[in-house]
DNA sequence: CTCCGGATCC
DNA sequence: GGATCTGGAG
């Protein structure tokens, strides 16, 4: 839900979704027109469709190969409908605390800043070197990884925003190369 | 690279 | 009015 779709609007379909699909199994045995119902209004459909093809795959085609639960890794979640690059790397660091990296569009703008102000993230050649950066500054561990990602979407969330930047409040400034006021 | 929804921010 | 939002598929 996440997916290019701000968070305080996805709260309140979130919450609905899960009371109506509890879990993957509750999911794949939906119909696909009860599942794109409880979208409506949500937009992006092709995201509740694909999110109801993984749960079916997951649960149903290839139980014997995730006996019902999601895979842990990046490579294995990357391979489902509908989850790309950040949401493979998001499962695997925030759920299985595994170590990680994950580029959205807040990290990507937090990253850019500080490290590469040149970059242009909306250049898919870009956003690669963007992701190598994520993984160089990324903790050993898993359970660090989960904070340091948690800190870096943080980070852009509330700090380093895209339309208004709050340099002055921002705990790296001293190490950003693109940050505002007096001092550097 | 384009398309996909619609609320919200500026 | 245009940009932006915890992207991914065709």
């Amino acid at each position: 839900m996440l997916q290019q779709t701000q968070v305080s609007r996805v709260l309140d379909f979130y919450e609905r979704f899960l009371s109506r699909f509890p879990d993957l199994k509750s999911l794949a045995s939906a119909r696909e027109g009860a599942v794109l119902a409880q979208w409506r209004g949500l937009g992006y459909y092709a995201r509740a469709r694909n999110l109801h093809k993984l749960a079916r795959r997951v649960v149903r085609e290839e139980a014997a190969v995730y006996g019902g639960v999601l895979p842990t890794s990046p490579r294995e979640l990357r391979a489902l409908p509908g989850v790309g690059a950040y949401t493979a790397g998001a499962v695997a660091s925030f759920a299985y605390e595994q170590r990680a990296a994950l580029v959205d569009t807040n990290v990507a703008r937090v990253l850019k800043r500080c490290f590469a102000p040149a970059l242009h993230p909306k250049r898919a050649r870009d956003l690669a070197r963007l992701w190598l950066i994520a993984d160089a500054v990324l903790p050993r561990s898993g359970r660090a990884g989960w904070t340091h990602n948690q800190a870096l979407m943080e980070l852009g969330a509330l700090v380093c925003t895209a339309r208004v930047k709050h340099c002055g409040k921002c705990p790296v400034r001293t190490l950003c190369r693109s940050a505002d006021g007096e001092l550097g």
